[in-house]
DNA sequence: TAAATAGTGTCTCTCAGACATTATCTT
DNA sequence: AAGATAATGTCTGAGAGACACTATTTA
């Protein structure tokens, strides 16, 4: 009944998200073997013979960050199969999507590939700025996260494990490119049950009062959702495009 | 760069929902091969040489309902890859979920596999009840659905192309298994823009006073979403577990 | 002190839910 | 007339957005 065919492969690509410089960033990798060599692409790689999907998005992650699982987001996004997608052969792609605070990277991977953080923004601007149909993988991955954030409470996997109200606010406004009313986002942050956890420890980070620290709550599912209308629309460029390689990292 | 997993076979499975006899049901076939033989299953096919993944899912809605495209609405759910789903050897597997009106089938499909609408709740209460991993891709499916509907104006896809307020309501009330007011819901529905256009038409389906007629509108995101915070839960069995195949179908 | 940020109070508007009321058909 | 269903009106409470105001820090 199952006939194979032939020179089928498939791969699992990655949305790396995080918010950095008040900007929502993916991680790109340079191309070092044809075809796109030289261009910029979403990191990826085959499934192995005896993985899941899940554990090939894990092992992707942890070989590009260099991270482990700790409070990280994965998410599948979608799968592409074009037969034209690559020119070597038929290769389906599965994307997932990963959330993550702003962390310096501990190592660079493990191969030698150049990792950076790019602005999600300014790829999207251009559908010829990655390899094969990583435009599209990467519109889809974005569009998710946006959602998500409406009636999830993955916005708190884009900070530290402490983080005040401000700080999870810039995350939404990065996400979303809208600005948002401190006074009315914090009072609905807090006043959804198991959203937020205080940590009772306040922090001096900004110049003004010192804010209240909080973690990421047990509720997953938010109801209801942040989001109705919005009004606000920031700007959407960044303020700093550096695409510094991760090793030089530097925290805001 | 590229080494080709042996024996990697990609398929297409869909989850095809209608809303029966207030109840949302699905498509299933009865197995004709081995594994699994004479067990229910989704339907579905390996993707061939030079097909897109929507590619496939579409030919395989073709094949199995004998309808064309007319109005219905198909949208990836998901991916399978767990390297022991299926015993014959390495099958990944893309879910597709189909909404489409309850309409007699103009054919049994191209083979000879029985296929019939069985309730969605009833599969989903027993995890052997399907096949393969299909219990999981159901669940994701009909969680895809039941949050669809919150959102978007898809529920019109289970109806005919002209459809009273009520008609609608009870597709509704069939995915999420909850009682709504028909009159807050007529004044929700008839009050977000470009969600329903009305035909200027009126039926007497019902027993009561004749209804107006509408069609499916253009806008595709209701905002604000339908659903909020929801009171009354109906009971989620069925008034009528008939599986009948489905050359001997019966509009209610 | 001024500037900056954190957090609270309050007003208004929209909308969901409950439910009464009216309208129009069949029997 | 009685019953059934369609459609509208009205009240209430929850919550979003706007924004004034208070609190607590640094420079």
């Amino acid at each position: 009944m199952i006939e194979i065919v032939p020179h089928t492969a498939v791969a699992v690509d990655l949305a790396i998200l995080t918010v950095r410089k008040q900007c929502l960033q993916v991680l790109v990798v340079e191309r070092g073997t044809r075809p796109y060599l030289g261009a910029c692409a979403l990191p990826g790689g085959l499934v192995e013979a005896d993985e899941d999907l899940d554990q090939a998005a894990w092992r992707e992650l942890l070989e590009e960050t260099g991270l482990d699982a700790a409070g990280l987001h994965i998410e599948q996004v979608g799968s592409y199969g074009d037969p034209r997608r690559d020119p070597r052969g038929r290769v389906f792609s599965v994307c997932y999507m990963a959330l993550m605070p702003d962390l310096p990277m501990p190592t660079a991977g493990g191969d030698a590939r150049a990792a950076r953080w790019t602005p999600v923004a300014d790829l999207l601007a251009d559908p010829e700025s990655l390899a094969f149909d990583h435009h599209r993988l990467l519109t889809d991955a974005a569009e998710r996260a946006h959602g998500k954030l409406e009636y999830t409470n993955l916005g708190a996997t884009f900070c530290p494990p402490e983080f005040t109200i401000a700080e999870l606010r810039q995350v939404y406004e990065a996400v979303w490119g809208t600005v948002i009313d401190p006074a009315n986002f914090h009072r609905k942050v807090t006043s959804v049950e198991d959203f937020l956890v205080p940590t009772g420890e306040k922090t001096q980070r900004g110049g003004g009062r010192p804010a209240a620290l909080y973690r990421r709550g047990p509720a997953l599912i938010l109801h209801p959702a942040i989001l109705r209308t919005h009004t606000g629309v920031m700007p959407l460029a960044c303020h700093d495009h550096d695409s510094s390689p991760i090793m030089s990292d530097t925290r805001n």
